[in-house]
DNA sequence: CGGGGCTACTGTATCGGTAAGGAGCCTCTC
DNA sequence: GAGAGGCTCCTTACCGATACAGTAGCCCCG
């Protein structure tokens, strides 16, 4: 049985194709009588309707926006930050009636989704902008979002003020005394767990920031941090890197440690915890996004809040918008956004109890 | 400035345009040196690669692989059994390459994700047998598999052993000398809060056999339960869908409840917690799925559970091969696939002490 | 009775590619 | 030196729809 097309159903009902096209998608360009009968007709051909590819073809919009991500796609659902974004840029979508299209970077048999996917538009989150992928969207010269990444011009973009809640966690610790802090980030410059004095920085835009913003408020203070690097943002990673900072003597050993995120702060109070460093006597320890971790990790963390669900929806309209405006012919002007950060105090930062 | 096309780059070089085609879709059709010249070209006129769209209408094949979800697309993320079924879907379709496409039900401007997004499958997940989404994804002919839902003939579907958990949940219970019991559910038919006695059948399958096996391994013993119904599956419905079961006598109340799953449990937890019942001593508690909300709740729940990742590796495995066997002509055979659960008996459940 | 303005439908030209088979030419083999 | 066979590249024929610009018939009006 051959495929059932417009065509088919043009010809049983008797009419021009386009008239069957009008029957599904512009219903008022022909009368309600041959309507039915049409769609009568095609309901007995058992015609699955216009067909998606062939009408994104013609119409030039798929319904579906991409989204790429880092690496594999799971983390879109298994780190707390990027499910609670992406939930909340599809609940933007949600009512506009369009599918959210995951895309990872792998590369198998030539297909590479950035390239290869039929899409609107795309948010592209903390990804490396220099990467394939990143390349080819832009080549495709359809809307895009950046999020989380460094702004390009001409495009819209969503950030949060990195680099001063990253100041702003400096000072907090700055201003409870304390004067030997040291910093677990991670980055792709610097080996994994070697301890560093000076600076180092990353490509990663959200990285590069938060470095800046606690060298901002260090160097203020005439302070010069140690600065190890994690292997990751989990845990296990966070637990790893530090010990190079505190297997040391409690006269040398920091007082403070800001960390890049709170996966990594929850690992480093961890550490701390085994090594029988008490937290916050001991050792003050600052995270950073205030995910649902730091309210729950004993003692309960002190953190930077970003607001996750206002980024996402700030991403979502920007490319809803945008591919609007791209739709109707014209060219949407790009717009910056820059989302604040702030100090959340819980229990793992006190005042520094120097050793003399 | 118009747009690009292979005709563009055809007309620069002087071949014809299929061979432009060739020169990016079928290296070696032609020559390298030409190839080198054609890409040269493209390259040099900004060309963007092959358009998706007009690919996907000529080969049939998108790349993309959807995903229908109940209700709002947000769920996905937020609910971790969502969660972590996606993320091994994702994990297993990343190898191949494939844009993971979240579909939601909304409807607006005649834009429906399952009727109108290009893709080359789907995965059916919880969803109502009889919506308007499944039934477009069935009429468009493409490969489909079904996951906890009641099996389609000629579709594969993995499903969990539902039925048997439930009914081992219960005969722990039973074990344990419990004999007035309750169950808290959630479904469509009946009222939300409302106790009854005897069985309230849910149109989701999920439901559906869950509710069976409780029922099995009481009718059994000769139990007779009450039963009432959570508005939904969160911490919160669990908590005000229990008042009615709890606010009676201590010689009444059930000595033990069985939840939906463990956020409703924990729900429950919460209530008798309040109420000033104790956990496991007045009361015993059961959930379902496991979730790590199980062992962190304190008590930590006793649980069935199921292998979720597991679930999810198979669901991405099995529309894969669908995928693969469509786009060679041959139908592949539909496979029905029953995952087993399992009791995790931890602190939530002990043995009934019935006042006399 | 001629013409403006509707409504309802049709014809033609794309949209941007891919598949499959064919033709020209060069090399190899006996 | 002629046929076989392999490279390259081209021709033809779609894939399944939509856009836009008609055209025909009808009603209404002066």
């Amino acid at each position: 049985m051959a495929r059932i097309t417009l065509q088919t159903i043009a010809d049983r009902v008797g009419v021009s194709r386009m008239t069957v096209s009008n029957a599904f998608s512009r219903p008022d360009q022909l009368s309600v009588d041959l309507r039915g009968k049409i769609l009568a007709a095609a309901d007995q051909l058992g015609y699955s309707g216009p067909d998606p590819a062939a009408r994104a073809l013609a119409r030039g919009s798929t319904g579906a926006v991409g989204v790429l991500l880092t690496d594999s796609l799971e983390h879109a659902f298994t780190e707390e930050i990027n499910a609670r974004l992406l939930a909340s840029i599809a609940a933007e979508l949600g009512p506009t009636g369009m599918a959210l299209t995951l895309l990872g970077s792998s590369w198998r048999d030539d297909l590479l989704p950035a390239r290869d996917v039929p899409m609107d538009g795309a948010l592209i989150y903390s990804c490396d902008s220099a990467s394939t992928s990143v390349g080819w969207l832009k080549k495709r010269k359809m809307p895009i979002v950046f999020i989380d990444q460094t702004p390009v011009k001409g495009y819209s973009s969503i950030n949060i003020d990195d680099r001063g809640g990253a100041r702003v966690a400096t000072q907090h610790l700055i201003d409870l005394g304390h004067r030997r802090i040291a910093i677990v980030t991670t980055s792709t410059t610097i080996p994994s767990g070697v301890v560093v004095t000076g600076s180092a920085f990353s490509t990663h835009p959200v990285a590069k920031n938060r470095l800046l913003g606690w060298l901002d408020a260090l160097t203020s203070a005439a302070i010069t941090p140690q600065i190890v690097n994690a292997a990751s943002t989990t845990v296990e990673s966070g637990f790893a890197a530090c010990g190079p900072l505190l297997d040391t003597d409690a006269t040398v050993r920091p007082t403070a440690i800001l960390c890049f995120c709170d996966t990594i702060a929850v690992g480093v109070v961890h550490y701390a915890e085994q090594a029988g460093i008490r937290v916050p006597a001991d050792l003050s320890i600052i995270g950073f996004d205030d995910t649902a971790l730091a309210e729950h990790t004993r003692p309960p963390l002190t953190t930077i809040r970003q607001d996750v669900a206002a980024k996402g929806r700030a991403g979502g309209i920007a490319i809803i918008s945008a591919i609007t405006a791209n739709r109707n012919g014209q060219p949407s002007k790009a717009r910056h956004l820059v989302l604040p950060t702030s100090l959340v105090v819980r229990g793992s930062t006190g005042p520094a109890v120097t050793l003399s």
